[in-house]
DNA sequence: CTTGACCTTCCAATCATTGGAAGCCTTATC
DNA sequence: GATAAGGCTTCCAATGATTGGAAGGTCAAG
């Protein structure tokens, strides 16, 4: 199998496997005469398991992890629910914050008249800090 | 004031304030005769609303137009509050697919053991790349 | 033998921020 | 006046994961 061919059985674009090939994500690959990538089906597998990790959201760092505990046979699965619990953690924490965020903006734009007047308490929150504008009494 | 007391003022970074002024989101501060940046308290308001915004997620695109309303007199709130919504618009999407990665995670490390034995549902996942592994019926 | 589709490497851009290096300026102290 | 500390300047580079392009080699079919 050709890096193209690679790339359409995995779903991992070919760029993108070249590229986890130069971080040492993926073991180099094999070469014929005229220097092109080889890969076997295992390989493929390989891939499709970072592509589902990925999808997951796991830092490449986590995945090299992860793939090495998948081909680890004396692994331990507390080392593995390890390794996902760290990362729901981060997940969480991310959307802790971006919910933050969000909710700070929607009450601001509900507060909003949006029509053609240009006072606006959006741009008075931006421009005061946020600090103490509308807010109920701080717990 | 010098870019460092601009920096303290206004909690942003000195070097940040570089970088602002160099993609334009902020003009070109004044010079003295030594060619250190000169700034005003009004150079620091605007950079406070630069922080604010950035607190709330708001991209560096997104905030040069929101300084633009900001200190546009004849500015609708309308267009203000349609930044907003479009921001908040991809934060909820965001939102949404963290939220997906961490449930499906959460669920798998759930179902995981998580002791010295190698069998690992989360790998299993994975591996088979999350087709139909402990779903409930389709919908 | 030419065309087109593939492969190769290398460099660059994304987004926002941070870091360091090398060198100049200012201020205070000796 | 020398010197040291600390702030300022610019330029270059790295982060993380991915994508894009350019320039050139290779393979298969026509």
């Amino acid at each position: 199998m050709t890096i193209g061919d690679a790339a359409k059985a995995s779903g991992v674009n070919a760029k993108l496997i070249r590229y986890y090939e130069s971080i040492g994500l993926i073991p180099e690959a094999g070469r014929t005469a005229a220097g092109y990538r080889v890969y076997s089906s295992s390989d493929v597998n390989v891939l499709r398991f970072v592509k589902r990790a990925r999808t997951l959201g796991f830092s490449i760092e986590r995945i090299q992890i992860l793939v090495g505990l998948w081909q680890d046979r004396s692994r331990s699965s507390a080392e593995v629910k390890r390794v996902a619990l760290d990362h729901v953690a981060e997940l969480e924490a991310k959307i802790a914050e971006l919910r933050a965020m969000s909710d700070t903006l929607t009450h601001l734009a509900h507060a909003c008249h949006g029509d053609e007047r240009p006072d606006c308490p959006i741009l008075r929150d931006l421009e005061e800090g946020g600090g103490s504008c509308c807010d109920g009494p701080p717990r």
